[in-house]
DNA sequence: CGTACTAGTCTTTTT
DNA sequence: GACTAGTACG
C-alpha cells in the first residue's frame, strides 16, 4: 500500500483524480513535482494501470530528469516504460519512427539556433535580402512564431498574402525551409510541428500513440505554445486522461511562443476539468512570500491564487543601493563571503539572480578576485561553442551524409587549402545536379572549374567515408579520437596561440568526457542518438545538487530551482523590467516581466537580498536607472532597506526631470523620508564619466603579482606602451606566458 | 587563399 | 565592451 499520507489534503486530492481533464495550479514551492509523482504511484499502485499507458511531458530536460529519478524511486519496477520527457524528445521519439511517411529521412538531423541563422544567412544571399533592410534574427523570430503557431510556408503565405511589408518574409520562409528539407534537417520548433503534422496525416499513427497514452501529465503547462497545445490534444484526445500542472503567475516565456490562454482557457477547452490550487508552500519564510504575492497581485487576469506557508522563521527581504554594478558584486560576494564564514551558509546555497546574461560579467570578476568557487549558469551553451561545434560537425557529417551545413563548416577546418571559392563552386555544382553537397564533393573531379582545389576536396571526402565504413565497429569516443588525430585539429588550435587555446582544447577534452560518460551509460547507443542527445541539452542541465559553489543564473535559467540564499541583482527600470518592455508601452509585456520577478522572488527559502544600482554600465555606456518598479510594489513593512547614505551628499536641487531628481523619487526610501520633497545628488554620480576603472593607468608594474580572470594567478615580466595601450606580458602560473594589453586584461594587482 | 584590421551590432529571456 | 562578419591586403 503506497504513502498518501505524505500528502497534503489538496495534493492528495489531486493524486487520486485520475478521469477526466484535471488542472493542478501549483503555487511556486508547493510541492507539484512530489504530486504528480504521487498521481502516477497511485495510478499503477490503485488503479492497476500499466506503466507503459503513462506520460508526463515536461519542458526541460532538467525537469524530466527529477521526474524521472523520484517516479523510479516511488514507483520501482517497471517505472522505466513510463515516458517521461521533454516536449522535444517526445516528439524526436514519435518522428525517428514514422517521419518517413511526411517525406523526411528517419535518420535527419536537428539544427540549433546557430545552425538556423547560418541557413537564414545563405537564404538571404540566394534570394539577394539586403541584410541592412532586414535582419537574419527577425526573420527567424517571425519563421519560429509561425511555426509554434503551426503555420508552414504555404500557411503563412497565404495568411499575409495581404500584406506586402511580408513579402519578403514569405519567401525567406520557403527558402528556409526548402533548405532544411534538402538537408534532411529539423529545427526545434519543427520537431513540435511536424509532430502535429505527421499525427493528422496518418490517423493510424496518432492512433497507435492515443491507444498507448491513457493518461497523460504535462508540467509547466502556463508556457506551452500552440503547437505544444495541440500535440497535447491530439494525443489525450481518447481518452481525455489529461493533468496539466502549471501557475499561470510564472508563465515567462511568451517571447518563445508561450500562450498564456492555454492554462487561462483550460476550463473552457475541457468544460468537466476539475480544477486543484495547491496554495501551500514548502519553500519561503512568510515574509519572501508576502514580498511575492504584493508584486504578483498588481498583474491583472490571473487566476486569484495566495500563497501562504507554515514556516516560522521570519528574516525581512533586504534591499540594497549600491553605487555600481561593479560595488554591487564586490559587496554581495563579501557578504556570501561572511555568511560562509559565520557558519550560516555554504557557497553552495547561495545563488546570485539576474535578468541578462551580460549582468554576470562583474560577478564572475569579483569572485575570480576573492578566489570563491563559482559556477554561471547558461550563458554561451557548452554545445554552442566553436570548437565544440567543429568536432560535433565532424560527426555529423559521418553520420547524416545530408547535412550541408555541418559538411561546409568543417570541409576547411583545420585549413586544408579548400577556400570560399571552390565551396562555391562545389554548392553550384550540387544545385544544378539535385545532389547534397557532400555528393559533389566526392565527384570533385566531374567539377570542370575547381582546378587543384578538386584533388583536396576529393580527400577530404575520402577520409569521412572512411571514417564512416569505420563507425561499423568503433565506438563513438574512438571515432572521435582518431578524428582529432588524423585532422591535427589540437595541434591547430595550439599552432594558432590565441589566448583561449588552452581553453578550447580544455572543452574538448571536457566533449571526450562527455562521449565516454554517454557510451558508459548507452552501451547501445549510435552516433545519431548521441548526436540527438546533444541537440537537446542545454547548460541548466548540468546543474547538480549538493554543488559547492555560487551558482549565477538568469531568472529564466533558475525556474524550477530553490535557494536557502538568494541574491536578486540589478533590479532597476531598465534592466528589470527592461528598456524592451518599457518602451514598448505595452501593459501585457510589463506583466510578463512582473511574472518574471515574482518567479526570482519565490526561488528564496530563507534570505531574499535585493539590490539595484545607481550606475551601471550597459554596452559601454553608463546608464542612471530608477530602482525597479517592482522593488517598490513590495510593502515596506516585508522589507528592510539600507541606503548607503554616506555616499550621498546634499546638493543644489536639479532641473525638473533630471535623472538624479527621478532617481531619488523613485527610491522607495527617501519617498517616505522627511524630507522627501527636497532631493539628493548622489555625489558619485556627478563625478563618475571618465572616472571609470578602463581608463585608470595599471596599479601594478614589472615584477608584481597579478590575478586574470581566466587564467588565474601570474607574475608580471614585461610593460611595453603602445600607441594605444600598454602590454603587458605575464607568466600565469597554470598558462605560462600571455602577452596581452593592459586596458582589455583587466589584472588585478595580489 | 589566408591574415589582419575595421565596422557594425548587440543584449531580454531559451528548448 | 565584446563579438562577429566583412573587407583590404599580402
Amino acid at each position: 500500500m503506497m504513502q498518501l499520507d505524505e500528502l497534503n489534503d489538496k495534493q492528495r486530492e489531486a493524486a487520486v483524480y485520475v478521469d477526466g481533464p484535471l488542472l493542478i495550479l501549483a503555487g511556486a514551492g508547493s510541492g507539484k513535482t512530489k504530486t504528480i509523482t504521487h498521481r502516477i504511484a497511485y495510478l499503477i499502485e490503485e488503479e492497476n494501470v500499466n506503466p507503459y499507458n503513462i506520460m508526463a511531458i515536461t519542458f526541460t530536460n532538467k525537469a524530466a530528469g527529477e521526474m524521472r529519478e523520484r517516479i523510479d524511486r516511488i514507483v520501482g519496477f517497471g517505472s522505466e516504460s513510463i515516458w517521461v520527457m521533454t516536449f522535444h524528445a517526445t516528439c524526436v521519439r514519435i518522428l525517428r519512427r514514422f517521419i518517413d511517411q511526411i517525406g523526411y529521412d528517419r535518420n535527419f538531423t536537428i539544427y540549433d539556433t546557430d545552425d538556423s541563422k547560418s541557413v537564414m544567412k545563405a537564404v538571404f544571399k540566394k534570394l539577394q535580402i539586403d541584410p541592412k533592410q532586414y535582419k537574419e534574427a527577425t526573420v527567424l523570430r517571425e519563421i519560429s512564431n509561425a511555426k509554434n503557431e503551426l503555420l508552414g510556408p504555404d500557411d503563412y503565405a497565404l495568411q499575409n498574402a495581404a500584406d506586402f511589408g511580408k513579402k519578403r518574409y514569405i519567401d525567406a520562409y520557403r527558402e528556409y525551409q526548402e533548405t532544411l528539407r534538402k538537408s534532411n534537417a529539423l529545427d526545434f520548433d519543427d520537431l513540435i510541428r511536424l509532430t502535429v503534422y505527421l499525427l493528422k496525416a496518418c490517423p493510424e499513427v496518432l492512433e497507435n500513440y492515443q491507444h498507448r497514452f491513457r493518461y497523460i501529465m504535462v508540467d509547466e503547462y502556463q508556457d506551452t505554445n500552440t503547437a505544444q497545445f495541440v500535440l497535447i490534444k491530439l494525443l489525450a484526445d481518447a481518452h481525455k486522461n489529461l493533468c496539466v500542472v502549471g501557475d499561470d503567475d510564472q508563465s515567462i516565456y511568451k517571447f518563445r511562443g508561450a500562450n498564456i490562454k492555454n492554462i487561462l482557457n483550460f476550463e473552457k477547452n475541457y468544460p468537466d476539468a476539475k480544477v486543484i490550487k495547491l496554495e501551500q508552500n514548502y519553500r519561503s519564510t512568510q515574509n519572501i512570500l508576502n514580498a511575492a504575492n504584493a508584486v504578483i497581485s498588481n498583474n491583472t487576469g490571473r487566476k486569484t491564487k495566495k500563497l501562504w506557508t507554515a514556516r516560522e522563521e521570519d528574516m525581512p527581504v533586504r534591499f540594497r543601493m549600491y553605487d555600481s554594478g561593479k560595488e554591487e558584486a564586490e559587496e554581495i560576494v563579501d557578504e556570501i563571503i561572511r555568511l560562509k564564514r559565520r557558519g550560516e551558509y555554504e557557497y553552495g546555497d547561495c545563488a546570485i539572480l539576474y535578468r541578462t546574461n551580460a549582468q554576470s560579467r562583474a560577478f564572475e570578476e569579483a569572485f575570480v578576485y576573492q578566489s570563491i568557487p563559482y559556477h554561471i549558469v547558461g550563458g554561451v551553451n557548452f554545445y554552442a561553442r566553436k570548437e565544440i561545434k567543429d568536432v560535433l560537425a565532424y560527426l555529423k557529417t559521418i553520420d547524416n551524409a545530408k547535412d550541408d551545413l555541418a559538411v561546409r563548416r568543417i570541409i576547411n577546418v583545420p585549413k586544408r587549402g579548400i577556400g570560399a571559392a571552390s565551396i562555391t563552386k562545389v554548392q553550384e555544382y550540387a544545385d544544378s545536379r539535385g545532389i547534397s553537397f557532400f555528393d559533389a564533393c566526392t565527384e570533385a573531379e566531374q567539377i570542370p572549374t575547381l582546378g587543384k582545389a578538386a584533388e583536396k576536396i576529393k580527400n577530404f571526402s575520402l577520409m569521412i567515408r572512411v571514417f564512416r565504413t569505420r563507425l561499423e565497429d568503433s565506438g563513438i569516443l574512438e571515432i572521435t579520437q582518431k578524428l582529432l588525430e588524423d585532422t591535427q585539429y589540437i595541434e591547430e588550435i595550439q599552432a594558432s596561440d590565441e589566448d583561449d587555446a588552452e581553453d578550447r582544447i580544455a572543452n574538448i577534452d571536457e566533449l571526450l568526457t562527455k562521449i565516454q560518460l554517454y557510451e558508459e551509460d548507452n552501451p547501445e547507443g549510435t552516433l545519431s542518438e548521441f548526436l540527438e542527445e546533444v541537440a537537446l541539452v542545454s547548460d541548466l542541465d548540468a546543474v547538480d545538487e549538493g554543488d559547492s559553489r555560487v551558482l549565477l543564473m538568469t531568472v529564466h535559467s533558475a525556474k524550477g530551482l530553490e535557494f536557502p540564499v538568494v541574491y536578486l541583482s540589478g533590479m532597476e527600470d531598465g534592466v528589470f523590467p527592461s528598456y524592451m518592455t518599457i518602451n514598448s508601452g505595452n501593459e501585457e509585456d510589463i506583466e510578463e516581466e512582473r511574472r518574471l520577478a515574482y518567479v526570482a522572488i519565490t526561488r528564496a527559502k530563507d534570505i531574499l537580498a535585493i539590490s539595484s544600482a545607481r550606475a551601471r554600465m550597459i554596452r559601454g555606456e553608463t546608464q542612471y536607472n530608477a530602482v525597479s518598479r517592482f522593488v517598490k510594489e513590495i510593502p515596506q513593512e516585508y522589507l528592510k532597506g539600507e541606503v548607503p547614505i554616506q555616499r550621498v551628499r546634499w546638493d543644489e536641487v536639479p532641473s525638473q526631470g533630471s535623472k538624479a531628481r527621478d532617481f531619488f523619487r523613485e527610491n522607495p526610501y527617501h519617498a517616505n523620508r522627511t524630507d522627501a520633497g527636497k532631493t539628493y545628488v548622489p555625489k558619485k554620480i556627478v563625478l563618475s564619466k571618465g572616472s571609470d576603472l578602463t581608463s585608470e593607468k595599471p596599479d601594478y608594474q614589472v615584477g608584481d603579482r597579478v590575478v586574470h580572470i581566466k587564467f588565474g594567478e601570474g607574475t608580471v615580466t614585461a610593460m611595453e606602451q603602445t600607441p594605444r595601450d600598454i602590454q603587458v606580458t605575464v607568466v600565469f602560473d597554470s598558462v605560462g606566458q600571455k602577452i596581452m594589453y593592459a586596458m582589455f586584461a583587466k589584472l588585478k594587482k595580489i
